[in-house]
DNA sequence: CAATAATGTGAATAGTCATTCACACAAAGG
DNA sequence: CCTTTGTGTGAATGACTATTCACATTATTG
């Protein structure tokens, strides 16, 4: 019994997307060639004929990830004008993310993902400074336009609005979703938001 | 070649201490039996004698990462009396702690750790819930004593006070130790504190 | 001092996994 | 129509890993 033959580009999108989703629902370790070739309704051998390896699939997930991390931060410009309410929005958008995708954050902070491998662990950290380096955009326009305070460094807002999500998430996956990101995310924005205004503005 | 005989007690200690360096250094997959065992100087079968299999490991080294966050917790309540100031010299022990012993957060955040192990997963989860009842019993005494806003959840500024560190962390050892840490912490402790000091209160 | 229990050793086993290879089939282009 | 190229298959291989077992050695206890 023969799988439909798809061209290369297809089966790539494919594979990354199922091995991201495996990483999702049962961690880097389950992430066998077998096991993402069973999901996409292939043999394992087939995995071969549109990757070089194991680690080009990974690679591609990498990609995959930093696509998705990306889009938000244009989704959040496109709809709104105000620099703490597009941090809002991306605050939002970025818990929703992983939430329909623990496999995003397991790749990122999963360090056997590149333990041993130097260029796969630049990429990550290459993605993760990315996406820190346009979080830090948008404070710095908030500062420009005086809706944030300009007596903080942008770089360090932007890891500390990193930190609102992450241990969030995490004690969410751990917790198999007992814990309540969303109502820690709203809380701690509260505070975050207060805390970064501008000194004169109100609060919403 | 034989090693020296030492007691049940000590191996168990040694090779705990062991498995949590080689997770430090080299990754949770990189976690072989064997490789714990020319850690210690022993070979394979003999961690046998002294752990019934590889899962028991893991579960001691769970617990010696409990021990070492409780340590924390008690050492800054002798060292200051004011809770702010105990929470501040926490995120700063706590950053020492994670610098010295890598493993630590990746045997926390990496969930090949306890995917597919029920029974691990709610360990982990009752470790970290356990440290964050304790940072947030600290800051209750904040509130209590009028050093602390009251209108936060102490919960939630629990979490948000590991959010401090926790993208730093990562940051720190994806960057293969280049980010620096010690000055994110240090920046965003002060906007943090203000945050969540209460009014009327100057800053340090 | 003898006996027993605890600790260490090396070889063997069984399982999993990434990767390779010879072959099958289908579409595209000459 | 036939050849080439791209995609899919199943079997085989070699590496690595956890675990077990029969045996050796040392410490402890009566």
């Amino acid at each position: 019994m023969s799988a439909e033959k798809l061209e290369t580009e297809v089966r790539q999108d494919q594979i990354a997307q199922a091995a991201l989703g495996v990483i999702g629902s049962h961690g880097l370790r389950a992430l066998s060639v077998a096991r993402v070739a069973r999901q996409v309704g292939l043999v394992p051998s087939a995995i071969y004929r549109h990757f070089e390896n194991k680690d080009r699939v990974l690679s591609t997930v990498l990609d995959l990830i930093h696509d998705r991390l990306c889009a938000n931060v244009q989704a959040v410009c496109a709809e709104a004008a105000d620099p703490v309410e597009q941090l809002h929005r991306l605050l939002t958008r970025h818990i929703s993310l992983i939430r329909e995708n623990q496999g995003i954050p397991r790749v990122i902070f999963s360090e056997d993902m590149y333990a041993g491998h130097p260029e796969r662990r630049a990429k990550v950290y290459w993605i993760v400074s990315d996406y820190l380096k346009r979080v830090a955009d948008l404070v710095r326009q908030g500062q420009k336009s005086g809706r944030i305070r300009a007596d903080c460094d942008a770089a360090v807002l932007a890891v500390m609005f990193l930190g609102l999500v992450q241990p969030a998430a995490i004690l969410w996956h751990v917790s198999d979703g007992a814990f309540d990101v969303t109502r820690q995310a709203e809380r701690s924005w509260r505070v975050f938001s207060e805390a970064i205004r501008a000194n004169g503005e109100g609060q919403a």
